[in-house]
DNA sequence: CACTTGACCTGTCCGC
DNA sequence: TGCGGACAGGTCAAGT
């Protein structure tokens, strides 16, 4: 899925569905999604109460009254979706779709609460993960040590970004904006948005970029991803929040997955290129190499 | 060290 | 319709 908006998103809709709920049983079909035993499962999880849920960069923490937190990584296809009550719908059904029919072939790990309903932890791709982990312990592990910082805090300044982009000098600004270690957040989506919002071209090297152009950028990193969170996230393939529900933020996209039609801002015909492995799209008059 | 390139998986879409 | 190849919201480990 998954960049800052669509976790951020997922995290207010499981806030507001299982706080308070208690955790009955967890299980999964792959130790891969979800690596820690049954004995865990049966001392940590079994009977815990949610206590809080939380989002750092794109990790969902959802703390639990066993001071254990499940930690989860939706990589590029995860989805946590809560269901009340299980129900099967015949195809050609109006909820013959994902989330009327979980769990489905793409659930790997399945949190049952005391009160009957579900939540369905989905990943098609199996690249994402649930762990179990002491929630003192979360800072500790090497994500959240290496990860940088919150680009929407308040006192997150233009200057912090500025400087957060030093130690990435040499590589393209693509690379460097993707890099969670700069700042937390931004994926292939909300990177295109943003620098085709400061007019900076994605293969420019980092250390070319004006100060004023940097500071063009975190404005529209904040004010992308604000409107997407505003818009319930990005629906490009098959993100949806905790409720089964799309995002709309693709009908407000001004380049991603638009090449063909026309710069929202020029009407130039807006491409596609390659930068630094990742399908990239630009406005190549707006956006000069 | 800084930087780039594959690998991890499954599904879908596009061209022949 | 079938089949191969490219590609997909992300991160790592292993290269140069």
């Amino acid at each position: 899925m998954p960049e800052l908006p669509e976790v951020e998103t997922v995290k207010r809709g499981l806030f507001k569905l299982i706080v308070g709920k208690t955790i009955h049983a967890v299980a999964s079909d792959t130790a891969r999604s979800f690596p820690n035993s049954p004995a865990d499962v049966e001392q940590f999880l079994a009977g815990a109460k949610i206590i809080d849920v939380r989002r750092r960069a794109k990790v969902i923490l959802i703390d639990l009254s066993s001071k254990y937190s499940l930690v989860i990584h939706l990589k590029m296809t995860g989805q946590l979706v809560f269901v009340d009550k299980v129900e099967r719908f015949a195809a050609g059904h109006p909820n013959d779709s994902l989330v009327g029919n979980l769990p489905d072939k793409s659930t790997r790990v399945t949190i049952d609460f005391i009160d009957g309903s579900h939540l369905f932890f989905n990943d098609q791709r199996k690249f994402g993960w649930v762990r179990l982990i002491a929630t003192d312990e979360i800072p500790n592990i090497d994500f959240m040590k290496r990860v940088g910082p919150e680009p929407l805090e308040a006192d997150f300044m233009t200057k912090d970004f500025i400087e957060r982009f030093k130690r990435r000098i040499g590589t393209t600004i693509k690379a460097a904006i993707l890099d969670q270690s700069v700042i937390a957040g931004v994926g292939n989506i909300y990177a295109d948005e943003s620098l085709w919002g400061a007019k900076i071209h994605p293969a420019r090297k980092v250390g070319s970029i004006s100060k004023l152009e940097f500071k063009k950028l975190y404005e529209e990193v904040r004010s992308v991803m604000n409107l997407s969170i505003d818009k319930g996230g990005s629906t490009n393939r098959n993100y949806v929040n905790a409720e089964g529900k799309k995002g709309s933020y693709m009908d407000f996209a001004k380049v991603f997955r638009r090449e063909g039609l026309e710069c929202p801002r020029c009407g130039t015909e807006i491409v596609k290129i390659r930068v630094v492995g990742r399908g990239t799209h630009i406005c190549p008059n707006c956006q000069k190499g």
